[in-house]
DNA sequence: TTTATTCATCGTATATTTGCGATGAACGAT
DNA sequence: ATCGTTCATCGCAAATATACGATGAATAAA
């Protein structure tokens, strides 16, 4: 089976759905959130303050840096994570444009 | 294995996961256009304007009515799906409401 | 009553996601 | 040079998602 038909769509509505797909687990969210809180933080400050071993933590940190709503600095051994407000201005206007197209709000 | 974590988060962020994960799919994203822009349509319009097959369009159809984004009325043999405007403002406060904790914008 | 239309659901195959422990790379400190 | 800290990645297991064809239920039309 060849699969996976998500490529036969327009680029703005698979960016969007990408987004969304980082967006889709409360890990994520919470992590989100947490480095507004924090400013900045490391990926062991992040695994203290939710249920999820070190490793998994780590994968939902890149999962985030994938789609560009964080990015995180190299320094020394640790790695200083935060949120990257540039992106996320985009997705919240694209998401807003979707809305607006999609919703009578 | 116990497996997934999810509901280990507070209702809101699940909540909020659980409306992205709706979007996660560009053909789900489409949909949401779609019935906007016919304002009501059958299940059958839906797959005539995707590259996808019948069950995979319902199947679609079923994540976003589980969600409620959307509903689908039966007349007949038919069902009539539109958009959720209740739901769809709700998703849409609610992801503001994390941009502005989450985001300088 | 038979037939055609519409759509949900079942069964199945494959891909992706989620989660963990173990390992190893990179660096700072000793 | 060795040791501790920090974190990414690998390998694995289980759960979910994506996609399809086949089937069947429900209704309208003939």
């Amino acid at each position: 089976m060849a699969y996976s038909k998500k490529n036969e769509f327009t680029q703005e509505d698979i960016w969007l759905a990408d987004v969304a797909k980082a967006l889709s687990h409360p890990a994520r969210i919470r992590i989100l959130k947490i480095l507004t809180e924090m400013n900045v933080c490391m990926c062991g400050d992040i695994v203290d303050l939710l249920p999820l071993s070190q490793s998994t933590v780590s994968q939902h940190l890149k999962e985030l840096k994938r789609v560009g709503l964080i990015h995180g600095d190299i320094d020394g051994p640790k790695v200083c994570y935060c949120v990257n407000n540039k992106n996320l201005q985009k997705a919240k206007q694209e998401l807003d444009l979707l809305f607006s197209q999609v919703c009578n709000c």
